[in-house]
DNA sequence: CTACTATTGATAATAGAATATCATTATCAA
DNA sequence: TTGATAATGATATTCTATTATCAATAGTAG
């Protein structure tokens, strides 16, 4: 009898649902509203303890943005970059990269990670 | 006899000073680091005070960073971007700017603003 | 100099996200 | 089916940056 240590749970699946279907980053409590339509009574906790596991699996990863509850996105989708809208507050990922980061800081330094923020109005706000 | 609606002190004065000797973004304990140096006892509280002063004077702006105590640093040095040393957590200004950021999002979004951070080791913690 | 009151400093209070607690429920190996 | 225990949900707690409070201090107009 090995430790067992995951059991499959119904709030479980529906989070995991949420986030395949998800075409942007989601905060937790977008992921309880979501996730809540399947699953009544889905409690904030549940969701925080989904998500902390599917962080440590790292099958989902957090987009941090100053001042905003952190979201989260599947990680498979590859190097990208987002977008939050000023108004519906949502944020979508847009796709490619800008190239010359190397360029822009001094000689010595040493580049590990980097983030892009555009801010604006998404297509549904800006008209 | 006009409303009088602000007083010259010892303590805004040394934070100005700070913030016109800074060469990167400083915190509110960087600021009350420095400025203790010439001011004994001064108190954080009196440092929240005078930067809220200064954002709303558009002297100086923030710098936020995910998870990190917001930066601040005087507006008059055009637009450009930051950098964060994982090591010493400080940040630093890095010039320039990237061009093709229109490009890369979706048609109808409407881009106002955009940030860029880059994480690494700086040149002192990088040797 | 003096009176008025803005400012200060110490600290309590707030706010928001994330974590811990714990009794109850539900999964699953045997 | 059943027993062991992982998971849940409600809620209390923590954490940390920032704001509010208030008595004491110190600019400054007259």
């Amino acid at each position: 009898m090995a430790t067992q240590s995951s059991r499959k749970t119904k709030q479980r699946d529906a989070l995991v649902s949420v986030f395949e279907r998800a075409e942007r980053p989601l905060s937790v409590g977008e992921l309880l509203a979501a996730a809540s339509k399947r699953i009544g009574g889905l409690g904030v906790a549940t969701v925080y303890r989904a998500v902390g596991a599917l962080l440590e699996e790292g099958w989902i990863e957090a987009v941090e943005i100053p001042g905003e509850p952190t979201r989260y996105e599947r990680s498979d989708k590859g190097h990208h970059h987002h977008f939050q809208c000023e108004k519906c507050d949502r944020v979508f990922d847009i796709a490619g990269c800008l190239e010359n980061l190397r360029k822009l800081v001094p000689p010595k330094f040493r580049i590990k990670d980097h983030s892009v923020m555009l801010y604006g109005l998404c297509a549904t706000c800006s008209r």
